[in-house]
DNA sequence: ACTTAACGGGAATAA
DNA sequence: CCCGTTAAGT
């Protein structure tokens, strides 16, 4: 066929013509950002399932977000129609894997309708280990053992395989034992468990591993360079006998080696398939190259990467916008304002996201943007999935599910309060104790027994009997009914609706939960739970909606909008004050960085604080701008003529902000006059030394402890006579 | 048994 | 600031 005129091609430059096209074997694609990878993945397959007599129930395609797979698989039935696509694999690691598990679960002594695990789970089970094993929880805290399991298990090592070094980690061992212990006991499984347990399946089952090569005869994954060692291994079994694996990878954007994500997984590529074959796409069709110059300049900085040679016909474009805010306040305000400006010139809401590195900087941008009339939706943070009232929906579908998950036991039990106490809760755990059982079949045991007496035994029968037939009504009934049965008899309604505003809230985020439900009728319960388990914050993100994005750089990946804010560009939040001392973390800091300037089209902004509040309180030092500003290219810097006020470059990386950089200020702010810890000599006071230096609005605010018994001074600094001493 | 207030301690990113 | 834990009060 020739491929210059084929349909499919014609829209595809040379390079992606090249990579679509390329003959089934290992592939790898270099892709840099915005150069149409996600274009190329899809038209890969829609060319395999043309061109190459691939079957499509041979294809897997593993995206990195639900929502990504949802439109991968929407734009393939355009192109081919719903009858080819239907048949194949299209989903995340963990969906896929958790499929895969449900599937063969006879296989691993595993329960079919086993439930995952969230952190929020794991955390309550972890803490209880914790608990049980008599440790400390500060010396032990619960969320660092759940971080070493994690790892643990990205590596894929089990707690028999768990390298014991100090004797932390052998805490950690015996922690991780009894963890897996306990998730076993109760059919559950965490996210790292459905990575680790889909590996270790293909390695230990032959019979199991033969039938899902042959069945995903072809593998296809975008966003190569942030899977971990368990992901790879699945990626390998699966595809080193047919060797047709088809990966997407951008090093550059490599921002979840935190989660056990490992770039030398391409590497690893390279030595398990020698005859890989390479493509590159360097053509950037996103971003002018104003932006693309930026964001290059970035990049450039980091130590052992391929340099790329990215391009766009975009020439020019806006300067990029580099602004100072007094402080987060005043850096939402600058962002409401500038955004409000753009809109007026034609911009819709939905053409513009803010980014950061927190999830807690939302909370100023959220407020002011409520000031400004400014609809906005918000990624991450209070997932809706994490909200009290939804939890607590979900524990119940749980015990319907599964009424020996004694995780979501303990979390309902006495919710709404129904009269089970410490006490009586007490009897029934020792009872389970006793017997070796769940929660409930002690529950169970315990009323019938017939050992109990009065209000106690009044409330544990009601409970059990209300267990016991939502279990019975698993199978009759929709979820939806299910749920309306729910709320009926716990009387979730009266018990959130409080008449408070919150608690019209609450209630409103049950009926969402509700309304889900009743988008897919007809889903099967468990089903249902494994769904909801496994959606990320960004496949929340409906594109109907005109609002405002804001979100973490971490979940900006792969989005793109033509107006992007970058904020809080400063020392210690990125880079973030606990990747400071990690050469390899700041490394990683400086790719998230260049991750968000990428999601940018035409204009780019990048804003840092003079002072930022942490934990309610104000910092008693100013922050610095962030390293990273450094490194960007003059040219790519000039204000536009419309721009008011300007904003200046930071003087210097990471230093503080001393006399010597003289800015335009964000408001006619003066410099700071004291530094903390600077000797000063009072006329009255004599010698002391500043302890806290902060402006209120311009006012510089000086305190002073001196010594001689006087103590400590608060003074506006310029109004008292007091000036610096020279250091020795 | 449950509610409320006071306290202490702590925080990054996410399926 | 927000959380979870604890102590005291209803």
């Amino acid at each position: 066929m020739e491929t210059n005129t084929h349909p499919l091609l014609s829209i595809l430059n040379t390079q992606q013509r090249a990579a679509v096209t390329t003959p089934i074997g290992p592939v790898l694609v270099l892709a840099g950002p915005g150069s149409g990878k996600t274009r190329v993945l899809t038209h890969r397959i829609a060319w395999m399932l043309s061109e190459m007599d691939v079957a499509p129930w041979h294809v897997l395609a593993v995206t990195f977000t639900n929502k990504a797979a949802r439109e991968m698989r929407q734009r393939l039935n355009v192109m081919l129609g719903d009858a080819r696509t239907g048949s194949m694999a299209l989903g995340t690691f963990h969906a896929t894997c958790a499929r895969i598990l449900r599937r063969e679960a006879e296989n691993l002594g595993l329960s079919p309708s086993y439930l995952i695990f969230d952190s929020d789970d794991q955390l309550t089970v972890m803490k209880q280990i914790v608990a049980d094993l008599g440790l400390d929880d500060k010396r032990y805290r619960p969320r660092a053992l759940l971080n070493a399991v994690s790892s643990a298990k990205n590596e894929l090592l089990s707690p028999t395989d768990y390298p014991v070094r100090t004797y932390y980690d052998e805490i950690v061992a015996r922690a991780y034992a009894r963890y897996q212990e306990t998730l076993h006991q109760n059919d559950g499984l965490d996210f790292d468990d459905l990575l680790m347990k889909t590996a270790r399946l293909f390695e230990t089952d032959a019979e199991v591993l033969s039938r899902y090569r042959d069945r995903y005869r072809h593998v296809l994954v975008d966003e190569f360079q942030d899977t971990n060692v368990a992901q790879y291994a699945i990626l390998k079994q699966l595809t080193h006998k047919h060797r047709s694996l088809y990966v997407v990878a951008d090093e550059d954007q490599s921002i979840y080696s935190w989660r056990g994500a490992d770039y030398r997984n391409i590497v690893r590529l390279r030595q398990d398939f020698p005859e890989l074959q390479t493509h590159l796409l360097e053509e950037n069709y996103r971003s002018t190259q104003i932006i693309l110059d930026g964001a290059q300049a970035i990049i450039a900085r980091n130590p052992d990467r391929t340099p790329k040679h990215l391009f766009t016909d975009k020439q020019g474009g806006h300067p990029i916008v580099l602004h100072e805010a007094y402080d987060e306040q005043e850096e939402a305000d600058y962002v409401a304002r500038e955004a409000t400006r753009l809109l007026r010139a034609g911009y819709r809401h939905g053409d513009i996201a803010v980014m950061y590195r927190t999830n807690a900087q939302s909370r100023a941008l959220e407020e002011t943007f409520i000031r400004h009339n400014l609809p906005y939706r918000l990624i991450g943070a209070t997932r809706f999935y994490s909200r009290k009232e939804i939890k607590d929906v979900l524990a119940f579908l749980r015990l319907a599910q599964n009424p020996d998950d004694d995780v979501s036991f303990m979390r309902v039990v006495n919710v709404p309060p129904r009269g089970i106490g410490s006490t009586t809760l007490g009897k029934v755990s020792a009872q389970a104790q006793n017997h070796q059982c769940s929660l409930y079949q002690g529950l169970l045991s315990l009323v019938e027994s017939d050992g109990l007496r009065s209000r106690a035994e009044r409330v544990l029968t009601a409970f059990a009997t209300m267990l016991h037939q939502w279990v019975e009504l698993r199978e009759a009934y929709s979820v939806t009914r299910l749920i309306d049965r729910i709320l009926a008899d716990t009387g979730y309604e009266s018990y959130t609706r409080d008449g408070s505003d919150q608690g019209e809230s609450r209630w409103e985020n049950v009926m969402a939960l509700r309304a889900v439900v009743a988008e897919t009728p007809g889903i099967a319960l468990l089903d249902f739970l494994t769904e909801v388990a496994l959606v990320a914050d960004v496949d929340e993100l409906a594109d109907e909606v005109d609002a405002v994005t804001l979100l973490t750089l971490h979940s900006a990946k792969g989005l793109e909008y033509p107006v992007v804010f970058l904020t809080g560009l400063e020392e210690g939040l990125l880079p973030h004050s606990r990747s400071m001392d990690s050469p390899m973390e700041v490394a990683e800091e400086r790719r998230l960085l260049y991750v968000g300037m990428t999601r940018a089209e035409q204009r780019l902004y990048l804003t840092y604080a003079f002072r930022r509040s942490w934990r309610g309180y104000r910092d008693s030092e100013p922050s610095s701008p962030s390293r990273f500003l450094e490194d960007l290219p003059d040219e790519a810097l000039k204000q536009p003529e419309d721009q008011k006020r300007r904003a200046a470059r930071p003087s210097g990386a990471a230093k503080p902000w001393g006399a010597e950089s003289s800015r335009p200020e964000t408001r006619a702010r003066p410099e700071p006059q004291y530094r903390s810890g600077q000797r000063v000599k009072h006329a009255f006071y004599g010698e002391g030394m500043v302890i806290e230096c902060e402006f209120e609005g311009r006012n510089e605010m000086v305190t002073v402890l001196f010594s001689n018994g006087v103590g400590v001074k608060k003074f506006l600094s310029g109004m008292a006579p007091m000036e610096p001493l020279a250091d020795h």
